[in-house]
DNA sequence: CAGACGAATGAATACGATTGCAAAGATATA
DNA sequence: TATATCTTTGCAATCGTATTCATTCGTCTG
């Protein structure tokens, strides 16, 4: 039903000539906090439902220098800790009066389609890049999920007055506040549970070499297995990604002896290597090898993975952030603060328990 | 380092003076196709560097009525299908010089947590509310994922010129352009496989009743089995719900005799059903029991289900509804389209197939 | 009833850009 | 060199709303 292309925009011009009072009654019977009769704005509320006017947000934000938008970047949503930290945020921000503008890292692969090279400085560029259109449209405040940030551009967030915080990933050199579990924790706690439990030939999998996720998790971990004397048997490196986990799963495997036990960076790359270990080379977990990952995503509950695996407690991590950059953006700058947030130990079936 | 909040916006009006030239010369020099010489093309964008200044795209939109945003309103993400659509179609409207206000109508689960409800006349008001909010941003057109809309709203969207398309969705009675795969056909697939594979006893796990989607997978599946002379075994009722569909499975894995077959409205409900028939009773799938889902999202395809399933063509039904979408916009309200995208049956290991 | 004070209102301006219009400049043609 | 044509340029109006300021209105007090 194709219809005449009207489009013809109703301003409150329009409604305060149909109520019979000033433009200005209009914006403030919108506005909340204004004076206004109640007569008048009883008047201009009827008009305005007439009419179905409803105010312009842009013109709006234009005048109080507040969009009420919040810029979101992420780099990929194929790790389930992001839809569902995304999905939190859009909602927790959305119960503030905020909304998420949301820009996608554009994801490149190499050619080998190998590793994720989010991090990589070829594609610095193309993240500052897009930090600037962000930017572009007058955002209140910029999250940055599993993203770095070049100095450069920290520091023109802070020139455009743009609070800036780092989801799930710090960055000490630069002067940004961040908000990760603790990762250092995690690391230790899976690091003193294998040594705990009796496993002798512990291996590890990295993830993305220039995230600091990876980096804390594993220096928990090796930290915990020297406190108890245990050598790394093993180490391979995944990229937090699936297909090169499941690579490096296999490298593993045919080791021998097998590790008794692999902390594997995080869940995403812990199904790569069960289902290789599992289907590909007829393993059992745990009875073969026991397996701990990192995040306890959804999926990670289900009884075909059952994993043991530190939970990123994402609503707090959410709840955080949120408050972190909604009070950066009241009181105007402030001090940059870093926040760990610790998660526990998720026991579940993929690593034993006892002295084999 | 709480710096001075001095937050001095710079204008075209600062880069005008220090270029030495007029606000309009800037102005052009940011605005494809406009009339400028080179020589002061170069003194703006030098000086815009200088300041960094960067124009200010709500102020633009203010004037062009163009704020290149497009309003998406999606219910979840906990179905992998979605935020893999969603991040697809960000990156498409993206690469359009478009952007994505992400929405999230609030879910309610009831108190049983059981069912969850986005469809349901309950929450329609809440629906409509929330595109109110959308429209308040002057968005450009709008896309709701997996969700319906009251013909009230569907005319004001009209009436405000702003082109909604529903995605995954598809609603028969209402003037909106839709873009879904090809459920009935898909349904159609899953019945005549079922069929030559001979399979006697097939049981079918049902979505959200509100679903077109639901609906059209169940009416193209029952139409095959009846043209097969097969009559339906059994029907369970998931509500594209994991928990319930796992509440679904266990009352079907009680029936003797199991059926030889069940189809599942969706990925996401089938590892549930999976999970229980392995993991809680025992049985083999496809030994004891063929299983074929619908989406085909990414962990269909992992090791731990290696699901039978109907592939819903993401990047197709993407790339039509942004082209869709780009259309309506460019050449206002055009005409009602239903575009369903025909989408393969993966064969994998989850169905057996040859007689038993 | 006069005076005072607070609330409500409207006119006017500002926010930061785009764009039509007319004047000025540059280039080409005779 | 003078005239015609095309390109650049600046001025000024505009987009839809918030907000200051001065004014008016209503109400309360002595």
């Amino acid at each position: 039903m194709p219809r005449d292309r009207v489009r013809e925009r109703i301003t409150s011009l329009d409604v305060a000539r149909r109520a019979g009072v000033s433009q200005s009654a209009v914006s403030r019977t919108f506005t909340p906090d204004s004076s206004v009769s109640a007569k008048t704005a009883e008047k201009v509320r009827q008009a305005a439902a007439e009419l179905s006017y409803r105010p312009n947000i842009l013109a709006r934000s234009l005048i109080t220098g507040k969009s009420h938008i919040i810029g979101v970047l992420v780099s990929y949503l194929d790790n389930f800790f992001y839809p569902d930290a995304l999905e939190k945020l859009s909602n927790t921000l959305q119960s503030h009066g905020y909304h998420v503008l949301i820009f996608m890292a554009a994801q490149s692969k190499n050619s080998a389609g190998e590793v994720r090279q989010s991090d990589n400085s070829d594609d610095a560029a193309a993240i500052d890049k897009i930090v600037g259109e962000i930017l572009d449209y007058q955002v209140d405040g910029i999250i940055l999920a599993s993203i770095s940030l070049s100095s450069t551009l920290a520091a023109q967030c802070q020139a455009a007055g743009v609070p800036a915080i780092l989801f799930n990933r710090s960055q000490s050199g630069d002067y940004i506040s961040s908000v990760t579990s603790d990762n250092f924790a995690g690391g230790i706690k899976v690091g003193e549970y294998l040594a705990q439990t009796g496993h002798k030939r512990p291996a590890y999998i990295a993830g993305l070499a220039t995230a600091s996720t990876q980096r804390d998790r594993e220096a928990g971990f090796m930290t915990a297995l020297a406190a108890a004397k245990l050598p790394l048997y093993w180490r391979g490196e995944g990229h937090y990604d699936y297909d090169a986990a499941a690579r490096a799963a296999r490298i593993m495997a045919a080791l021998d002896p097998l590790p008794d036990a692999v902390f594997i960076a995080n869940d995403h790359m812990t199904f790569a290597v069960m289902d290789v270990l599992r289907y590909e080379c007829g393993l059992s977990v745990p009875d073969d090898i026991s397996v701990i990952g990192y995040d306890d995503v959804l999926v990670s509950s289900w009884p075909a993975y059952n994993l043991t695996t530190v939970r990123q407690p994402a609503d707090e991590m959410v709840a955080e952030t949120v408050s972190l950059l909604l009070k950066q953006i009241d009181e105007g700058q402030s001090d940059v603060v870093r926040k760990a947030i610790d998660g526990p130990l998720i026991l579940r079936g993929s690593c034993r328990t006892q002295q084999a």
